[in-house]
DNA sequence: ATTATAAATAGAAATGTTTTCTATTTATAA
DNA sequence: TTATAAATAGAAAACATTTCTATTTATAAT
């Protein structure tokens, strides 16, 4: 899995260092999304000198190259979260765990094409995010509601 | 349509006050999408005495309601959009003059459906935002691409 | 009209996030 | 092994947003 990533790097011509893999596996290694600062606490224990703006700026770099993906949270706080589809960058997102769904939302391609017929512009990218309760969580949530 | 504004904030159980009906009308003037501070310089004009946090309380009052929107921007900013039609809170925002167009997106509700279906979970809500440029400024920005 | 009351606001300050900057270190290609 | 361009730490600045308290204001009841 490591030598994917360091794949993944080379194919954004970013140098492989050990604080890009770090990032990227504790991403890949997550089913939730997590926010900079989380990322940073994370990797305080593997080195001892890391800065939370090397944090930032790797998750920049990994999100321009459509590595990872930005959650938007209610909050205006930043998350981030691995993309093990590159092709499907729309997503369900659970308030209650955090837990990130890839959305087969076939309709997607389309929407854009749409909207850029309609409106005679021009897309450069959509988002589609479904906010809920995951299963799990929604039978924790309201065992009332059926 | 001052009355209108009125109405909708009874509606909202919120009071009447003059700096609440100048942010709703400065947002429903506007085409284009706005942050908190440009709401706030605009008003300055007229009240010389106006708090940043008066601005964000009243937006954040007015986007619970759903009379206004908030936009997604690749800067974590918070940019408020007023919303003309209260059912389609999907749109599409030209990253060059802030134009939004709502988008009539019929495909929503067939996908909040699809995406609790499989998922066995509960939607809360969901975000649909196409970016790009609107006919004008694309025309403008890229002369070249057909 | 007047008054009582709860809601709204100003202004200051705190909080928290993200970015910028410079000197130092490190990965990589030659 | 070395040169060099990229990556990083650490401090500081910049910026956005929230919290708090005293004061003011809209509204409902007199």
């Amino acid at each position: 899995m490591s030598d994917n990533h360091d794949l993944i790097l080379k194919n954004l011509n970013l140098k492989i260092t050990p604080k890009r893999l770090a990032v990227l596996n504790i991403l890949a290694d997550e089913l939730v999304f997590v926010s900079p600062e989380e990322i940073w606490r994370k990797m305080k224990s593997r080195f001892k000198n890391i800065g939370l703006p090397t944090v930032y700026r790797i998750l920049e770099e990994l999100c321009e190259g459509g590595v990872i993906s930005k959650i938007i949270h209610p909050t205006r706080q930043l998350y981030y979260y691995y993309c093990k589809n590159l092709n499907h960058h729309h997503h369900f997102i659970c308030m209650s765990c955090r837990r990130v769904e890839d959305v087969n939302l076939c309709a997607a391609k389309e929407i854009e094409k749409q909207v850029a017929g309609n409106l005679k512009g021009k897309v450069l990218s959509h988002i589609i995010q479904v906010n809920g309760f995951c299963k799990t969580c929604s039978q924790k949530k309201a065992p009332d509601e059926s």
